[in-house]
DNA sequence: TCATTGATTGTTGAT
DNA sequence: ATCAACAATCAATGA
């Protein structure tokens, strides 16, 4: 309700009217910002990646000889289907909590940029 | 690097 | 000029 995301999938507007006119096609980031910025807030985890802390735990007392994460990922992105909704809003509050604050952090730093870009904390 | 999924951000296209 | 949507990249882990 009040992120955009949360996997809402809400019907489109220009895409209706627009399917891909304009052919366009915006392969690839045209501008990779994020690559060399001094401080910029990088992503948290989501609440999958919460969940797999916990999961992961869980595997390995299950499986010791599974160590390879490829292998746990596929197995906690299947859990996570099978996962009831109560069972992942719980990863989901943590997730949420997490973005607010890199949300706040983003504003301030685009912010720092607008006004003046960040000065490279000479070290 | 690989795989998992979710989330974010940025750019562009259209109105 | 602004809204909307898409699309691609990144986030951690652990050998």
């Amino acid at each position: 309700m009040k992120t955009r995301s949360q996997t809402a999938p809400k019907p489109l507007k220009t895409v209706a009217l627009a399917p891909r006119s304009s052919g366009s096609k915006r392969s690839s980031r045209p501008k990779p910002a994020g690559k060399g910025d001094p401080r910029a807030p990088k992503k948290p985890p989501t609440a999958f990646f919460y969940f797999m802390e916990d999961f992961r735990k869980t595997y390995k007392q299950e499986n010791p000889s599974v160590k390879s994460m490829q292998e746990i990922g596929k197995a906690c992105g299947g859990k996570w289907n099978t996962m009831a909704f109560e069972e992942k809003v719980k990863y989901y509050d943590i997730a949420t909590e997490k973005r607010a604050e890199f949300e706040k952090a983003m504003i301030e730093y685009n912010k720092k940029k607008e006004s003046g870009e960040i000065s490279e904390e000479s070290d």
